[in-house]
DNA sequence: ATGTCCACCTGCTGGC
DNA sequence: TGCCAGCAGGTGGACA
């Protein structure tokens, strides 16, 4: 589920149970998510304290007493679970804290990854450095994004996707905020009025902040074991509805843009 | 450089 | 009941 607003609220619950807490037992289950995980992970890790925890993009951050950050991802199918019943044949990687409580990450696809930077130098991590603005900042404007997409022939599905170009959407949100805008998907990023793509940048902030509103009604949810993420599905408008109505009367259509369901309304995106 | 596609994994669902 | 195809919220790298 690990768009922006679902690490958001991953960060959030997190935050409750590990700001301010010594890390008594840091465990890997084995030898690697999407990458290895760094070899030092436990010797760095344990027995530090966490000092605070912070988001970017899509990416977890989890700041220690020694300088150093966990940058975690939680990939296609990742989660943090609290207090877990068990560890599971997923639970890749196990924290323990000195306040008594277990967090497991897990992810059965394994598409998620774990890294260790110095924290004075976050902003250097490979993820990070060609990196779009977040989404949600002031910094994110109609002319920021009409710089970025400027010349640009490829889709504006596509290039809302690329992490470079704004930080943080993912396949949903895509989907949502172009329905929202009234932007066909296939239209090419270049040739989009700016007065359009203010709209687009309103919805991509309204839809945003609705999905962390959403999941942050559920954030209690992440103190139990079988914690799952918030219920924002429940308001999705074009997003896995192909052949239900959409709000004009027409019906929602799908199509497949490079291996990826694209969810729209022919009749009121144009 | 830009655009497009695929591999990387496991689990679940729906059709036969 | 069982099997198999198709699908899933991401992204780095390989290609033209």
């Amino acid at each position: 589920m690990p768009e922006l607003p679902e690490v958001e609220t991953t960060v959030r619950g997190l935050r409750q149970v590990l700001e301010g807490q010594r890390l008594t037992h840091v465990e890997a289950r084995r030898a690697d998510l999407r990458w290895p995980f760094p070899v030092d992970l436990r010797q760095r890790m344990q027995g530090a304290t966490v000092t605070s925890l912070g988001r970017r993009a899509k990416y977890g951050l989890i700041h220690t007493d020694r300088g150093d950050t966990m940058v975690f991802h939680l990939g296609m199918s990742g989660r943090w679970r609290i207090d877990p019943d068990e560890i599971g044949k997923h639970g890749h990687l196990v924290v323990e804290t000195a306040g008594g409580t277990q967090l497991v990450l897990d992810d059965p696809r394994r598409f998620g990854s774990v890294d260790l930077v110095r924290t004075d130098a976050v902003d250097l991590y490979r993820g990070f450095v060609r990196m779009g603005p977040e989404p949600l900042e002031d910094q994110f404007t109609a002319r920021v994004l009409a710089k970025a997409l400027e010349g640009r022939a490829a889709p504006i599905k596509a290039m809302l996707l690329d992490q470079r170009i704004v930080a943080g959407l993912g396949n949903i949100y895509v989907c949502e905020a172009l329905n929202m805008a009234g932007i066909a998907p296939g239209r090419a990023g270049g040739q989009i009025a700016t007065a359009r793509l203010e709209k687009l940048v309103v919805a991509i902030k309204e839809v945003l902040a609705a999905a962390i509103e959403a999941g942050g009604s559920t954030l209690r949810d992440y103190a139990r074991p079988d914690g799952e993420l918030g219920y924002f599905f429940k308001q999705w408008r074009v997003y896995g509805r192909e052949g239900e109505a959409c709000v004009c009367g027409s019906v929602v259509q799908r199509r497949v843009d490079s291996g990826r369901s694209t969810f729209y309304c022919a009749k009121c995106q144009r």
